[in-house]
DNA sequence: GTCTATAGATAGATAGAC
DNA sequence: GTCTATCTATCTATAGAC
């Protein structure tokens, strides 16, 4: 899934990979959401911890870096994305994501505290959504300035929320 | 794409929606890609269309409940973002997806300058980033306060960025 | 040019061997 | 409990009929 996306993600491929025969591949996750459910535990697990770094930076400019080095790797968001489209098709999924969603809720919470600013859920579920945002975009377009123009950005959005506080 | 995503969209199915029989649509697009870029096409022009509409707002909050509307249209996000992902893998609908970003950039200065609001394109990529990320978002977690959340959201961006431009 | 029958490949799941 | 041969369904693509 880090490098074919969702349309690489097969039994075949999987087992291939793991060393297992396919048929057997289904003896520990019978159906194909068994796996995908089980890839996206370890998935979300991975991206909470990398989330979890970016909370100890100490200033807003390297916490924009940490975040934006997060948002352009490409096999990341892959994997997210490709599992995201499956949550909207199945519930068990969703139910993952939600807790996903508030666990980086949590985090950033911490994280502008630390610099002071103002974190109600809402301007945590802002740097979220952007930081989201622009890790689809670069997986989309693919652009080389992708991680500079992320860095600056969540820059700039970080400074907004700081004067905001500061009033 | 709009009911099934990137899983549900195949050939047969296409065919079976259009009335015509598998083997006759491989006439029309020789390949499954060349029909994804057909559909891409076509896509990106119906959401350019709706910022277009966006642009029309006249006040912060209309635009901001407006774009809110958008983002909440699971069809719409399910299939922009399974496009998304073949990007990632095909250079043809990348260069697309490059397309629609700047298209997408260029329109949110119109509105941006309505509002008499600082309107690099980073400002403008700000805006995109955090309305892509709050679809998405909204289409993995299917959390029914989403419209509320995302206008509310983008009400709280839209005034910090007023706010640095009236300084 | 328009359309279809058919091929060829690969997916996911099961019944059953060890 | 562990593992596999095998079945069925479904997908994309092509060669060729009209």
């Amino acid at each position: 899934m880090r490098e074919h996306g969702f349309a690489g993600f097969t039994q075949p491929r999987v087992a291939s990979e793991a060393g297992v025969r396919q048929s057997h591949l289904t003896y520990y996750y019978p159906t194909r959401v068994d796996l995908l459910t089980a890839v996206a535990h370890a998935a979300i697990e991975r991206l909470l911890a990398a989330v979890d770094t970016i909370v100890e930076a100490s200033t807003p400019k390297a916490a924009a870096a940490r975040i934006a080095g997060v948002t352009v790797r490409r096999e990341n968001t892959r994997v997210i994305m490709a599992l995201a489209q499956v949550a909207d098709q199945e519930p068990a999924l969703r139910e993952i994501f939600r807790e996903l969603a508030d666990g980086i809720i949590v985090r950033l919470g911490k994280l502008l505290e630390q610099f002071k600013v103002k974190a109600t859920d809402e301007h945590c579920y802002f740097v979220h959504a952007l930081s989201v945002g622009m890790a689809v975009i670069h997986l989309a377009t693919a652009r080389e300035d992708g991680e500079r123009r992320s860095a600056r950005t969540l820059e700039i959005a970080l400074n907004l929320l700081k004067k905001e506080a500061g009033k």
